[in-house]
DNA sequence: TAGTGGTCTAGACCACCTC
DNA sequence: AGGTGGTCTAGACCACTAC
């Protein structure tokens, strides 16, 4: 008989009353003295289970209210679409995006001259420490915190098109900005991968434990180099990422995408 | 003036110590005692320090051990390539991709027959409940647990390729087999999130606390329907995942990938 | 004011690893 | 045997929210 710790018991009946929906999103959980009788555990025994359940991202807590059950309202976005080769959108792809979606968005955004990362050079195919241009968004959606995008531009491209080094909205949107310039994107290398937020990207994207981040970083390529490499970082609760490759007429049939 | 808790501020000094480099992946933490001393702390407030930089995935435990700080070797799938719509590789995309890594593949194989859930069903075009084909494999690479892959099939499809039921492997591949009786896969629609882990995938992938799973689900559309649904469920830190898009000539040329 | 969670302490015993 | 982390307890005080 394997037995387990009381503070996993105080998780796993917890964890199977809120899939059994005894507790839908949104519910408020029993409050901790409350499960201290039931489970006659003491009272860091119980908040340890309850931790459990805060980092596996099922609840989550406030001071003063308790513990909610967390609701899964996830945005859907089409990372071959987004911006389409061939016809590329103008200014903004993700304000189109979310407002189809029929939702608020809102942004912030700051431009900055900085030496390039190991990482960013890598992609740009640049000396480590190169001057780079930044052009940093943080994205909102009905005043959430939803992302951050930063783009980076190598210092030799920005020499050919300056408004990317400067502060304001570039209203056609950089990709015609560059087309116009001689500089166009043929190809794309996108890289994902999913970790734990830093304490900068916590604070940032306002999440709390038991929330991992979805990274997204796009290279663009011209025919003849990397132009730009982006890094977006999502709030893995709230969003998720699509391809659609090869022939799908079969899918766009009978649903209504 | 903003002050932190004591458990923040050991978080902190610790997670700075690591990033400076003065306890490199692989070395050892002191001991809870030890910080206990250094931070004038009770032993629980280290440890809630400490659970911290768990759940942030820097750092491990191990009873008897003590606090290791974890190395991140990333292996690289490269999802437009894993399958090549064009060139259906034999047998085994998996283990091709990982031995020319260097690496040593082990995999375990089941299959099963069950009702489809919502989830599957969906994506499949079928009603939820109705019976599918289950082709699981549990993947390894020297002999630490990297991820789960489940293909599901429609019964529809089933009926006329047998040998998606049977337990055995399909040697030369299923998408061969499958198109050697005119069931062709010419698209694919893929899925991406992240999320932490349910007990049921931790256990399965061997993952503590402080490491989200990276959810890829692809599903195989023929020129008339979808005919596959794979869900892979990979440890986030442990993989990440590329996507080539249009033209990347300028890539290839001075990096040899 | 009452009830909630957030922080912190001191001490106990157990399970695991190394020597 | 001695050191490590894992579990658990009992009690204290603080900070936030509601009424």
């Amino acid at each position: 008989m394997n037995k387990q710790p009381k503070y996993r018991q105080v998780a796993d009946v917890l964890r199977r009353e809120i899939a059994n929906g005894d507790f839908p999103p949104g519910a408020r959980l029993p409050s901790e003295s409350e499960l201290q009788q039931r489970f006659d555990a003491s009272r860091n025994t119980v908040r340890n289970g309850l931790s459990l359940l805060v980092s596996e991202g099922l609840i989550s807590s406030s001071q003063g209210l308790g513990y909610e059950v967390k609701s899964h309202e996830v945005f859907e976005l089409n990372a071959s679409k987004f911006e389409n080769l061939n016809f590329p959108q103008n200014g903004d792809a993700y304000n189109t995006n979310v407002t189809s979606a029929g939702r608020r968005p809102h942004q912030t955004f700051r431009v900055e001259m900085l030496p390039a990362s190991e990482e960013i050079a890598d992609r740009l195919k640049v000396t480590a420490g190169t001057k780079a241009v930044l052009r940093f968004c943080h994205r909102y959606v009905d005043d959430v915190p939803w992302s951050t995008q930063a783009t980076y531009y190598p210092s030799w491209l920005v020499d050919g098109s300056p408004r990317l080094a400067e502060p304001g909205d570039i209203e056609e949107g950089t990709t015609r900005y560059l087309a116009a310039r001689g500089i166009e994107q043929v190809g794309y290398f996108d890289e994902i991968a999913a970790r734990m937020p830093t304490p900068e990207e916590a604070r940032l994207l306002e999440i709390g434990a038991g929330v991992p981040v979805l990274l997204w970083t796009r290279t663009g390529y011209s025919a003849e180099r990397p132009i730009r490499c982006t890094i977006t970082t999502f709030r893995g609760d709230l969003n998720r990422m699509n391809y659609e490759i090869g022939d799908l007429t079969a899918r766009s049939e009978n649903e209504p995408q």
